[in-house]
DNA sequence: CTGAAAGCGCTTACAG
DNA sequence: CTGAAAGCGCTTACAG
């Protein structure tokens, strides 16, 4: 069944046609009527393919998530945390509102090419770019291809440098300067002054903020910067583990860690409690993001929330705006945090 | 950049390019050459819905995750943690074998309607159907399309039933049944006699299976089935944490009770505890699907682990498969379970 | 208000 | 081995 079709049925031409599926101003209604019931009896679709080569938009966006150090793994975003909860909100959203998603997974820089290629391709009318090692070179290629594009957890002050016109561009972030701080302030608080980090990795965005907020409080408050309980995390659940493991060997531990993310504090946590070293007894455990495993476990670990449902829906809402025009401006969106505070950290009395 | 610009820098025909990139055989390796580099030079890719127009393949899959229950939630695939890994490791599967992978989620029976479309629209060469509700006429009308179509989780007899050419067509299931059986045989050699039941949707073939395996070997054993202690949860958490509660306040409860699913097991152990009711020292839980959570909370969960890896790997795998006709029989692919045995079961001494 | 025609960028018989 | 041409199914100026 094609247009033509159709057309023969009504008793109208193919531009009738197209120009009532395409609601087009100047056709009477009893046309339009006429035309209509046809499609609906016959249950007419119009090919995709076709309209988008005749110029129309394609009615999908892209989801894209780089992932480049977790290659080993057989089941790689799904071993992740946080891509989750972004995949599945982001087809929601962006399905409710009449799009389809086409999602690709980029590993390795070779996988890059996939991107641009449903760029090039002309398979999706915008993307949005979610993950980590997002860095410049990829972005001002993008950028520089007009496309609808949305960046998830991106520095914009790097995107600010580059002399290129963005007025196709959005991105969102989430507040987590203020969100560590105010973790950290809470452990202050609760009457501690030896506090470490495990760090996520500082490619990303996020990763870099929490780390410098982590530093700027301690700082502010006079606290020390202890060397040795500054841990290289890497975001990675292993990582993190085999770090909290080489801290509980060495004997000496701060009162509190401040974990970049839950991955890390819950794997942290594990690896204290194999070696007998207990929380929030012996150590006060703050993680990042607030994932659903946060409040099932035991002990409930304190996070600082991340506004993902948020971001995801913003995400979805600027690329469809972008590909509509509706914006034509380069913008940007925050969203802020909240700390969660459970059963993780205990206070500490006067004397210890 | 068209291919007819590639032809004119190469100094061939539009037909000539279109040979190489489409790997023809009767192309000498010179001009080959010739025309490749140009292409390499330029970066130049083929449009998408071009080629798809002229009748070349999209490379594209669809997944259709289907939840009609769950219309309610904000986020919803989001909720459930049998979709999300599925979503994940379909993704990556197809990524790696270089198809993109289109999704859709439907929750109300007018988004059937995108299924049919993307298919009608030529969006994709082939699509994977999982969750509930995948009712006989669905089924029906979309195996009458024609196009290569995995079933994921459903009952084999229902196809076998029509009298269509199912030639493109495709299930795979997991071994409930036997899932079932092996932890009901681990509950009664433990000691129980008194095993409830928290069911899951019983429009689904899954949930099906696992209630029925669980009937059959109580009989089996010649075990009571308590009308009482079988509970409605409908494979959702909240659904499960009220019959749990139900029970708990009702005074009375086996000593054992299997959960058709993960989350419905996890509900029901906070809500047995938060009625005092210990696990597993007042009451043995078994949960399925194995899920991430299963493992890391406290106690740790006994479950019938789903292989959904190799679910998810196979399906990818067959339509693949179809849509190249490298296969064309209707074939199904029933893939093992595993009990999973943790920390929340109890043997019953010979006087309990 | 509406139809005939050109065009979107490919692929693929058809000739040669 | 390779080019000219038709065709895939739409949309959209262009005329009228």
């Amino acid at each position: 069944m094609r247009s033509e079709d159709i057309a023969k049925l009504a008793g109208v031409s193919r531009s009738t046609v197209s120009r009532v599926i395409n609601n087009y101003a100047n056709v009477p209604e009893a046309t339009k009527a006429k035309v209509l019931r046809i499609i609906e009896q016959y249950q007419y679709e119009p090919n995709s393919f076709a309209r988008a080569l005749a110029g129309k938009r394609t009615d999908t966006i892209g989801l894209f998530a780089i992932s480049m150090n977790e290659r080993e793994n057989a089941s790689r975003i799904y071993q992740n945390s946080y891509f989750g909860p972004i995949v599945d909100l982001v087809v929601d959203t962006a399905n409710s509102l009449g799009y389809y998603v086409l999602i690709h997974t980029v590993y390795s820089p070779g996988d890059f090419q996939k991107i641009k290629q449903a760029y090039q391709q002309k398979r999706i009318d915008g993307g949005i770019l979610v993950g980590t090692q997002k860095d410049s070179e990829l972005v001002r290629e993008m950028v520089g291809q007009e496309a609808p594009l949305v960046l998830i957890d991106y520095d914009i002050s790097e995107i600010m440098a580059e002399r290129l016109n963005k007025n196709h561009l959005a991105v969102i972030n989430s507040m987590d300067y203020e969100g560590t701080v105010h973790a950290i302030e809470y452990l202050i608080g609760l009457g501690h002054r030896s506090i470490g980090i495990m760090k996520g990795r500082m490619s990303t965005f996020s990763g870099r903020e929490r780390y410098v907020a982590y530093e700027d409080t301690l700082r502010k408050h006079g606290l020390p910067l202890q060397e040795e309980f500054i841990l290289e995390g890497d975001f990675l659940k292993e990582t993190a583990y085999q770090e909290a493991e080489r801290l509980a060997v060495s004997g000496i531990w701060p009162t509190a860690l401040f974990c970049c993310n839950d991955d890390m504090a819950i794997s942290a946590m594990e690896a204290f409690t194999a070696h007998d070293i207990r929380i929030p007894d012996d150590l006060s455990v703050v993680g990042f993001d607030d994932v659903e495993l946060a409040g099932r476990m035991n002990p409930k670990l304190t996070s600082v929330k991340l506004p993902i449902h948020e971001m995801a829906t913003a995400a979805v809402e600027k690329v469809i705006a972008l590909c509509n025009a509706e914006e034509s401006a380069f913008s940007t969106l925050s969203f802020p945090t909240a700390l969660i505070v459970r059963e993780s950290c205990r206070e500490l009395k006067e004397h210890e």
